[in-house]
DNA sequence: ACCCTTGCCGAAACCGGTTTCGGTGTTCAG
DNA sequence: CTGAACACCGAAACCGGTTTCGGCAAGGGT
């Protein structure tokens, strides 16, 4: 009898401890557990010790879609991804997925993750999203410059965390890399190592990070004084193609640079393609720095210089911030910053000699 | 008044239409409802069409969690990556979640998705995730011969379909690409070639799939009559730089191959390497056929010839196979297999002038 | 005309939590 | 000594569904 008890609980429900469980071990009403496990005030401290080592010694955990039929919230994060996004952030994806994942269990949570192809089905799956409470709030991955998932979600007043800054900073609670930091550093070294003409092949400027890191080339110019050359500078280069085709441009300007910046790694991959049909050595004739730390660059000939972010480290704090949003801390305090790390690789190498540097693709 | 009850239950609830709702506007009780909403036999035709036309109308949806409290099943497919796999199945993961996603989202599923380092790890998510109710099943990429989680998740009694055929077929879904053809099928146009000394480089040999590619090698030579020499089978080649080493091994060989067959296409760009270190052409004096169809090796000089897979197409099959297991259909219905589709580009061609062939290295 | 099915649906309990409301027992001022 | 304030907890309603149980009416057999 017992035994047959035992496998028909087995089989669908593993005899998990219920709140009414930990109520009968500790003599107390559903009730006062409940506002015990939540803190809340009038609950007596001792009691919540209680209740809580209790919990501790049957491991119990309140179910999430329990609480969630009252609370409308269920601790799980939203993650929707644009596949017409440049390559998918295919790089970073599995990374990033693993630091959200990674924040998001730490405090119990878990992450929902879902596609999308075009902009409409985008904000039809965060509309169902939401209507089913599958997330209680979002990450945002690249941001662009006037993010209609942003306005969508505070209409909303549904809470969320943008990876990237947008236009309207204050309106929202956000992680960045601070890519303009690197564009500017790239200029200061190339600087120093003699370079005084110097091209910028951006990424995709309908995002928000080619703004800044073009900002952060022209201010790394300013700093080291020189003067910035608009035809030296490109815009919207995401894909190798498009990188070659960029540096292919500068490097048939009348006046070359002698180094290049690039805003995102595949751009620069593509730039050496482009010094190669010039049969030009990188690193020696040519100096390329790139961003984003794309594990194809360090096995480029020569490697890539290159800032790596760290995307795992991203996605925890991504998670962590989104977290305490829906608890409710205000959006000042859930904005963070952090650098990427430069990474000295073959690329960059002092100015070549600058005697016939204008003839340089006869060598 | 109104007004004031209003703004209170929109900033919290937005006026879901529940299931009380529906019986109020049919004039039929909750339970009603819901058993006609499921398809119960006591509900007559009649009002089960009555009922789901007026859910229609309202747009009335079941809340997964209030269900779920009571069936234990909340409609979500959960995929736990493990980031120790070889690249973290980097180029696949993108498209690879939108297939998952569509296919879930066609059934009106959603994903969980979450991230382990280690496997003792692995097996404290998968745990976690049912404990909390957070998947009704999971889909398991990259099957391992001898998978532990499948051990893990059929003593828990918990519904999975694999991506990969296990060694102990019988006792699970799956799905699975057919890459035992791909590689037959290469050593077969590659013998139309004339090529008669052919290499293979494998793939990860924990994995399953390493084991059906290298017999579908082997059964092609065997097709177009050709012996196998051991010492041209190279395993264990996951990334670039062991398909350099590998390849290296391969034509180093007394009497080296022709044309190597890769396992993934990663190696076989490390195959590109040792042939330009060895002054041989791609293409030309070295044929090299991939697998996978990964970007990169379009963009490769020459072009990767390979088999693509399709993993959008991969991960809706997986979530669809998946939710019908959940829903109670035998094993036996559940398997499905498709085939990698070949795609020729420049790094496959005629077998070389054999008359210096030894001496190949010095041309 | 009577009983027994059978088809169909309502009433109410239940799932595992949260939240409102109210009722004790103390404490402390008057 | 009384009354009010307060700290603390229990009782019960509630959330949005599912499921068990039972009741009623129509149909079918004798």
């Amino acid at each position: 009898m017992a035994a047959l008890l035992d496998k028909i609980t087995e089989g669908h429900k593993r005899n998990r401890v219920t709140i009414s469980d930990m109520a009968d071990a500790l003599g107390l009403t559903k009730s006062t557990v409940s506002r015990a496990m939540n803190g809340y005030p009038d609950i007596s401290q001792a009691t919540q010790n209680r209740v809580k080592r209790m919990a501790e010694k049957l491991s119990y955990r309140p179910l999430s879609h329990a609480q969630a039929i009252k609370t409308g919230r269920t601790r799980s994060l939203g993650l929707v991804l644009q596949l017409s996004d440049h390559d998918a952030q295919r790089p970073f994806l599995a990374e990033f997925l693993a630091g959200l994942s990674a924040g998001a269990h730490a405090e119990g949570w878990t992450l929902t993750v879902a596609a999308s192809s075009s902009t409409e089905d985008m904000i039809e799956t965060f509309r169902a999203l939401l209507r089913d409470g599958k997330a209680d709030g979002f990450i945002l991955p690249r941001a662009i410059r006037y993010d209609p998932r942003v306005t969508l979600l505070r209409d909303a007043a549904v809470p969320f965390v943008l990876f990237g800054r947008q236009d309207d900073e204050t309106n929202c609670a956000w992680f960045d890399i601070l890519g303009e930091e690197a564009m500017c550093d790239a200029v200061r070294r190339l600087h120093a190592l003699g370079h005084r003409r110097i091209g910028y092949i951006n990424g995709g400027t309908k995002y928000a990070y080619a703004h800044l890191r073009e900002d952060g080339f022209r201010a790394g110019m300013q700093d080291v004084g020189l003067e910035v050359d608009d035809a030296l500078i490109i815009q919207d280069a995401v894909t190798s193609a498009d990188g070659a085709k960029a540096a292919a441009a500068l490097l048939d300007h009348p006046e070359p640079p002698t180094a290049i910046v690039c805003g995102v790694d595949f751009a620069a991959l593509g730039a050496y393609q482009a010094a190669a049909a010039r049969n030009l050595s990188v690193g020696r004739d040519l100096s390329i720095i790139g961003y984003d730390g794309i594990p194809e660059g360090a096995h480029a000939t020569p490697p890539l210089t290159t800032y790596q972010v760290d995307n795992k480290a991203a996605g925890e704090r991504l998670s962590s911030l989104l977290i305490r949003r829906v608890r409710g801390e205000p959006l000042e305090d859930l904005r963070e910053t952090a650098l990427a790390s430069f990474v000295e690789r073959g690329s960059i190498g002092p100015v070549p000699d600058t005697s016939n540097n204008t003839n340089k693709h006869e060598t």
